[in-house]
DNA sequence: TTGAAAGCGTTACCAT
DNA sequence: ATGGTAACGCTTTCAA
């Protein structure tokens, strides 16, 4: 591996003209600009990161927790740590993986030690012990996620408020005054991050704003057609669902659907809101307004490189808006054939 | 952040002192010893990581190459980025993602910059430009996945021959002798590493060895109907079948043999090798050798740390040995019973 | 526009 | 058993 005194002396420069000619720090005649870049090609130089980080004080990479616990799915797990490691690197920043056990522990690790410059924090739950973390640490910290307390934190989260109401209102455009909201099993509520809630609260909120029929199902497992049983007790004739919950759920709900006669458009429409889709080959066959990890982890990136280049002011939580996926499953509310069994 | 300088000032020891009582490299009197464990505890003293790997010339990092590209599963490939994160964290390693577009250009980033001391590559294809630049570099590289030409590589997979062996000898050890296997579609073979290919090669070898009556399937398609329609075709009365497919293909196998009035493993035993199972709740219902992350990576982890600490004799191609798991889809072979369709 | 040299915080060699 | 210090390869300040 060649140095930069190696560039410096075939370039018949000092070392310092070599490292502002390649950084473009300081103006350089555009003569010797070009020996030097010659030289460090052919020489195929590149800056060693581990004395460029300790000169400089920056490790250009950014660690990324992700605990991966059991109730987590880890397929949209990884398709995070994916992106943010894709956005890191338009903004020349490598990713540093900690997960597991090390989530924790290695954040604490990698801010002792500074071997990274910033920290994204992944799977954030409604009370995480990482969150009393970051305010301990001085390392820029953005969270992915919202906590419950988000004191002295910076988190970056999809609009799940903003889901909910394109959801309603495409659905009330659609002639739908009967809606219903599919959420999380009740397990799920406790111990996931505290969007669900949210979701539920608005949906109730705007939903009788709009001066709408409207329940929520808190599936008690599942199983898709336990939740339809549910729903069309609690409110016979809904020819809107909104769907909020776990894949398992939506993915068999069309044929639960279908179990009590009724067809998507046709009898029901159904939006799925705030959903991350499973990373395999078919999206949710829904139209939706996803909770899409390209959406929100450039924008965390994006933050977390202004926290550490200290540009950018650091506001409190950030709410990505959803972008409305239309695939058929929204029609307009036919005559009240059959009521639902 | 605490500096070294800081701990022996605070010991009243030198700083060399502080070093070689932290790291044990040579012998310190239990006393100063303790004094200096006090100071570094009590000041959270950790060693910068940049200055550490500068000086030592080792950044306790190890790179991660996986391109994802289309026709791989990203969950089955995210599960392999994740062991090896977590083996590398046992041998007191961190490691760095490089995806995509990266997976190339970052490894030679990696290499050239020293950002790692070594790499793991993963999702080899038979034709890997990853190959050859890995014969370029002197950062030590371990591929987990086998090459056409593996010549100066070091590799480690699943032995792949070993769990075909076994699952026929399973079959045969219950008394069925007309096997098939369903092997990848012809596309996949074209595209993927050349281990489907040998899969095949070792069936035809060892079945025709056993003296069995077998057949190869490529199905055209990845649906199991299909499959199952030559198979039945080319050779009806076959009670065992062994799957080295895509996941599709399995999952819906034992509804496609009950369409044909088939009951596993009442008429037809199912054994799956080498594939590697969803990384979601249900593991595949079948039988299995699979070829699990959690057995190659922590191989191919040691295999890497041993280059790079210089212990380890480099050998060429290590195959890891398959573990039988039985999910009782392997039964005795039954009179023939109702020819299929 | 360029060069010299002082750090950056460790490790490890050479002394004692 | 311990201390002094060169070296690691770069960035950046200070001088010219």
């Amino acid at each position: 591996m060649a140095t930069i005194e190696d560039v410096a002396r075939a370039a018949g420069v000092s070392i310092s003209t070599v490292s502002y000619a390649l950084s473009g720090k300081r103006s350089i005649s555009s003569d010797t600009k070009r020996r030097v870049e010659d030289a460090a090609a052919t020489l195929h130089y590149a800056p060693r990161a581990s004395a460029r980080a300790l000169a400089a004080n920056r490790t250009e990479i950014l660690a990324v927790t992700a605990p991966l616990h059991a109730d987590t799915d880890p397929t949209a797990h990884m398709a995070f740590a994916m992106e943010v490691t894709i956005a890191a690197r338009t903004r020349d920043y490598d990713t540093l993986l900690l997960v597991q056990d090390d989530a924790l522990s290695g954040m604490k690790r990698s801010a002792n030690s500074a071997l990274a410059d910033g920290i994204i924090v992944l799977d954030v739950a409604a009370h995480d012990e990482r969150a009393k973390l970051a305010r301990s640490i001085s390392c820029p910290t953005v969270f992915i996620g919202v906590p419950e307390n988000t004191d002295g934190l910076v988190c970056v989260d999809l609009d799940f408020e903003s889901s909910i109401r394109q959801s309603i209102d495409a659905l009330v455009e659609a002639g739908h005054t009967r809606i219903a909201l599919i959420g999380h099993t009740r397990e799920t509520l406790a111990r996931e991050s505290n969007y669900p809630l949210r979701i539920q609260r608005e949906f109730a909120r705007y939903a009788a704003a709009r001066g709408l029929d409207a329940v929520i199902v808190s599936p008690p497992s599942d199983e898709a057609a336990d939740a339809l049983e549910i729903l069309f007790r609690e409110q016979p004739g809904t020819t809107g669902i909104v769907l909020s919950t776990a894949n398992a759920v939506a993915l068999l709900l069309t044929a639960a659907l279908a179990d009590r006669g009724l067809a998507v458009p046709r009898d029901v429409s159904v939006i799925a809101a705030g959903m991350t889709p499973v990373l395999s080959r078919t999206p949710l066959p829904f139209d939706a307004l996803p909770l899409d990890p390209a959406l929100t982890c450039p924008v965390a990136v994006d933050i977390l490189v202004g926290l550490i280049e200290g540009t950018r002011p650091s506001s409190a939580v950030t709410l990505v808006p959803p972008v409305y996926q239309s695939r058929g499953t929204v029609a307009s509310a036919a005559v009240p054939s059959g009521q639902a069994r």
